[in-house]
DNA sequence: GCAAAAGTGTTGACCTTACACCCATGA
DNA sequence: TCATGGGTGTAAGGTCAACACTTTTGC
């Protein structure tokens, strides 16, 4: 055979939005999981989870099963493909053709993680292995634009929240604060989020009970087609 | 080794606005680059052209290479990646991951291509090969949306143009009539056009004169940035 | 002068941010 | 009643599609 032995991967950057400990007291931040390498190459490095394609399942299929598998991770709540890194040298040995995975889950939940595996700062990452960088990147830049013309923040909202909760998230996904008056209408308008008819209970130093909303889809949904050049209707 | 032989593919949907001949006098369409199978599986079916990637080439050189090899179009304006293609029984046989592309050739130029290979209307696409009209689909839909926020359209007009020329590129490859005047006033808030200080010679009824313009870029720009949410400032 | 094609101005609708203002609660 | 946080109203600016209007040509 004239081909060289080649893998194919599938890695998944996975996103939540939460409190780290390492800025004690500060805001929740946009997090990304990632495990450190025990072995070379690139020993101590940090990676994305992923792994080899198996004969029976397509990349999405195998994306889902390396989070369960090697990192615990069950309930992501939104996956979608990115980009395919493919450079002959991206890692060294066997060639490995890598298709890049967005995963989200929600800011409440805390799966157990193996003892390798943490969640670390997307503003502040630490080494990571081969080019995983740039996919967490390119990660970061596919969520922030969606979250602008989609519904895509519900893979990282708590099933029910208020609005100032909903408004940390932005903040922390897109890295700039966002008005809330204005997030709420233009959810509003665009109907992606729908009322549970409860209250959440004011804080201890008091104020108007703030009242909880849910996503209308958990599927993610455009919500603002392009802007120029419609259809004539 | 547990794992079957696997063959990564690309494939590219190649468009280009031209008139088709069995349209007769119609106006221009949206055509995509199909070659016709001899053999078995799908005999008869059009297919899209791609094939194997080499050892020491990423999967954009291959595409690249493959639209040079097999259909002889050397000039192609863009290439980006879509999605990957990765049921297991997409095809019958060895398992092949495709990685697919969407290429764009400038309404101008007309590569000479093999006596198995032609233009096909995308609107009215012949019987297609395993998953390639999908894939069409999924290319055509795209070019659609970033005709709209970027200037995408560079790869699909030729080198200078008047914007009623322009107005027909973009009429075909949306699939519906748009503006003159709108576009016009679009694509120049956004100084994505150049004149060249040229003019067009009017038709033989007369009329007044266009004036030519080219793509201040010839690389891909997003030149409308998410409508909502922008950063404050 | 007249038809035809190119290009400009104007209007009304919609969406956005920014900010002032009103509402509901605990202490 | 006062501070605090939740929620609403409104004004200014920008962009859009639609269409009437002016400009420039060939006959």
């Amino acid at each position: 055979m004239p081909y060289r032995s080649t893998v194919h991967e599938s890695l998944a950057a996975v996103f939540q939005v939460r409190q780290l400990r390492t800025t004690s007291a500060g805001r929740p931040e946009l997090a990304v999981l990632l495990w450190q390498r025990a072995l070379d190459p690139e020993r101590g490095t940090w990676a994305l989870p992923g792994g080899r394609v198996c004969d029976d399942e397509d990349i999405e299929t195998s994306a889902r099963r390396q989070l369960a598998e090697k990192v615990d991770v069950c309930e992501v709540s939104h996956l979608e493909q990115l980009s395919v890194f493919s450079d002959p040298d991206r890692v060294p040995g066997e060639r490995r053709i890598a298709s890049a995975f967005l995963g989200l889950v929600p800011a409440t939940t805390d799966p157990r993680l193996p003892t390798d595996t943490s969640w670390h700062s997307v503003a502040a990452l630490p080494p990571t292995s081969f080019d995983h960088g740039v996919l967490v990147a390119e990660a970061r830049a596919r969520l922030a634009a969606k979250l602008s013309y989609t519904n895509i923040a519900f893979g990282l909202a708590p099933p029910v929240f208020t609005m100032s909760e909903l408004r940390e998230i932005y903040r922390a996904a897109l890295g700039y604060d966002v008005d809330s008056t204005n997030l709420q209408r233009v959810l509003n308008r665009r109907k992606v989020l729908s009322p549970t008819g409860d209250t959440a209970p004011p804080g201890p130093t008091g104020g108007r009970p703030a009242t909880m909303y849910r996503f209308t889809d958990s599927s993610l949904r455009v919500t603002d087609e392009f802007a120029a050049l419609r259809p004539p209707g």
